[in-house]
DNA sequence: AATGAATGAGAATTCATTCAT
DNA sequence: AATGAATGAATTCTCATTCAT
């Protein structure tokens, strides 16, 4: 690797860990620099400002994050399996990276301008991947195609981002992977196409 | 009410308007205090510092949220009717508040003291109130009960977040009661208890 | 005097001597903060920011030197006297002010933004006043008409100012005052209507 | 030219592009570099450091002013024609190298430590030229001798500066070269040795 | 000679909070 | 109770200069 690259990597990495720690405002380009091992100055020659660098945050670990998981998909057959694994590596690879994870959850996700940053771009090929696979499910069958692929999509990653936000929140306790059977029960069943003459439908709200 | 009650409501809602638009550190008591039209030291006299202030508007506006919903919630029997109208309301409520909306989102969400402080507690009855129906669902048998309370919670409050969430992201663009529909379909058929017979239960995840 | 006019003041106050010795650029609003006994924050409660507070002192300055300068031409009569006095005072103000003098030859006088600041506006006064003379001494028949009233102003102004400038610079050693007789006599020649059949007009420039 | 000294002037040429354009301070070694298509490290291989620089320009420009001016000079006889030369020649040169003159005008002119820099020292024979003009003037009888050659000079000057000063802060708008006329008529009617006979003398100063 | 990455001192400005009136 | 002037700590970012390659 070409020494500019691994020392952008190592500010990136004490990035993610001040940034991680005390969020987005009460981080400070000083103590990130110590951590780095470098001068305040540098930081300035890698990146535009202090919002710079936070958004170059997803768009390294967002890739790195969605590479990992084209891997884990290799080779399992049939949308069920794939949101199955999707979630299971989704709860993993969070867990791993708690700090990462609190600078998603926390910070990125909320961020009025994380929308309009090139890192939402990053950000595109992890949400349009579970798009496809949602599709893949509607054409076999297995997805429920009376419903909005995007509103399937909304329930997913609901799902994985609250669960995710509480453990950040509650202070990273415990495995998260203990909720994964559960989770991807309910989700599985939410999306699923019913098998003919199961249940009769939904109630109409009476108010 | 009191007029030393009614200038902390004035208060409360300057600082709901400037909080929401700017986020908590970007905004500033001088703003709040001229919203509000009284000096920066009076709010001093009414909350003991800015993030007091801050979750002390959740404590207000949660309690009004919550005793409407009581009201809406009043006559409808049956947990499946329940969570619609929880669904239902829910969207309509934040909707209607697009400001509180995204103070509670944006901020109070994703924010490290929010758990701890007072505010939170203001906020359990809510979350409470959403338990209490899914356990009612449970022993009326319409919700499953392979899967634990806080899981269908999980799975409720997480596709609600995460479709307001992106409401406010975008610009609050839209009705989010067209995406109603849709939701409650799809959370209703995830949690609601199998009927006999159904579907061949969950495949095992290979790898 | 209302206290807070008399904290304005004794701030700019301040500001003359920091920023005639340092310049503008290295001025530091630190250093005028510790001379006026305020805290730096306190400046910024006055003026918007440093450039702000650097043109407002002109404009103080500038109205005292203007209306001191109408006194002194109380009871003058024609334009060459007044013209006369309008070289002395500026002189003597000058040299009596030398900080100010400084701020407003080495600073104001170049700086690209001076013109257009409401600083310029102040400044006004005073060089319309030399121009109201100029016309009156046209009217009277002492000043040459054939010469525009703002090239002779220029010419005025240009030598003043010239001699204040090195004046400044070679670090107020002398009097001014002793080069008032000579410099006024100059001018006073070169502005005046020659009187009939005097020397036999201007060369053509050759090349 | 020796590739060092050609190097030299391109860096030169750089900086009083960028010198002129946001004066000194605001200037920076990086964009000069960039303009002179050489590191920034080069800089300081020609020049000791950024003041330097800044003081290099007014050495070369002026030497070439000044060389030039020689040649206009040749050939013209009196002192009236000459300072009309050098009127012209002035107004003429500045009005060519906008850049030029302003980095004279509002940076160096006012400069603190221009008075001390070797830089004054290329001034020199600029403003001494004048001066033996002034001189010769005087032994022709042609200019007045009861005022030093010093004053006349400031005259000259001053008027000179005043006006290129207005027109560089006006935006370098219309031909400088308009006034010349009005500025040398001034000029020439202020410093010349009255005829025998003329006016009465100066008026005296009433106060 | 040329480079340009690294440095780190330095300064303006903001703003929550206090407290005398 | 209300005010709002005063505070000063705290932080981002710039940029001239150096020096190893």
């Amino acid at each position: 690797m070409p020494k500019k690259k691994v020392k952008r990597q190592i500010i990136i990495h004490a990035a993610i860990e001040v940034f991680s720690r005390n969020g987005f405002q009460d981080a400070t380009i000083a103590e990130i620099a110590q951590k780095a091992n470098v001068a305040e100055g540098t930081i300035y020659q890698y990146f535009k400002n202090k919002e710079d660098l936070f958004f170059s945050i997803p768009i390294d670990k967002t890739k790195e994050f969605y590479s990992e998981l084209e891997l884990h998909l290799q080779g399992i057959h049939g949308a069920e399996n794939k949101i199955r694994k999707f979630v299971w590596y989704y709860f993993y690879h969070l867990q791993e990276n708690p700090e990462y994870a609190r600078a998603l959850m926390l910070e990125m996700r909320v961020n009025r301008n994380f929308a309009n940053a090139k890192a939402f771009e990053a950000y595109r090929p992890l949400t349009h991947k579970i798009l496809e696979i949602i599709e893949e499910g509607q054409e076999e069958g297995f997805v429920r195609k009376d419903v909005s692929k995007y509103m399937v999509r909304h329930l997913i990653l609901g799902l994985l981002e609250h669960i995710v936000t509480r453990w950040l929140l509650k202070g990273e306790k415990g495995d998260m992977l203990d909720q994964y059977d559960e989770a991807v029960d309910l989700l599985i069943q939410g999306i699923r196409q019913p098998e003919e003459g199961k249940h009769g439908g939904t109630q109409e709200l009476p108010d």
